[in-house]
DNA sequence: GCCAACGTTGGC
DNA sequence: GCCAACGTTGGC
């Protein structure tokens, strides 16, 4: 079991909206980093924890609990021209962008801020989301980074 | 809206 | 392969 944190802005795409989905699932397409991409094509399981984080928002912070839904697939979303994140090098013979389907889980209690989130700097030492500069938009997180945030949500530490 | 940080692109 | 220019991310 691997856990990880996938931003997402709420005004494009909302843990709401996760929920409201039929099957409460979505491909997360559009990923267009490679970073990120080979996180999802190479690491990724079916039943992986994730955390769902809304950015580019008033509150940015992590909001629910997702899962990994699916083996990861190419994104089809690279072969349409039509489509905003067409990317004409991606050849549907040698797919360049991958993705997976990421299932609702539950909503956390509260939401957890950023703010929030740094003043425990110390104890989330090496947790991308708040290294210098971070902007991966899937990142893994460490067992022990998952648990002391899910306390968090208890306020358990404050 | 500003801007720091970062990834990507492309000329050389 | 270097690196300047550019575009994007995302907190504030």
């Amino acid at each position: 079991m691997q856990y990880w944190l996938m931003k997402s802005e709420p005004d494009e795409f909302s843990f709401d909206d996760l929920e409201r989905r039929p099957d409460q699932k979505e491909p997360w397409d559009g990923v267009r980093n490679y970073q990120a991409r080979n996180m999802m094509r190479d690491s990724m399981q079916v039943g992986d924890q994730v955390f769902f984080y809304h950015s580019n928002c008033e509150v940015p912070g992590i909001v629910g609990i997702a899962q990994v839904a699916s083996a990861p697939r190419p994104d089809h979303t690279a072969f349409d021209p039509d489509d905003k994140h067409f990317d004409p090098k991606s050849d549907p013979d040698n797919p360049r962008w991958f993705l997976v389907d990421v299932g609702f889980v539950r909503h956390l209690t509260r939401k957890i801020p950023l703010a929030e989130i740094k003043q425990h700097a110390e104890s989330l030492e090496g947790l991308p989301l708040i290294r210098r500069g971070n902007r991966l938009s899937v990142m893994p997180i460490e067992p022990d980074h998952w648990d002391y945030i899910l306390d968090l949500e208890a306020g358990a530490t404050e």
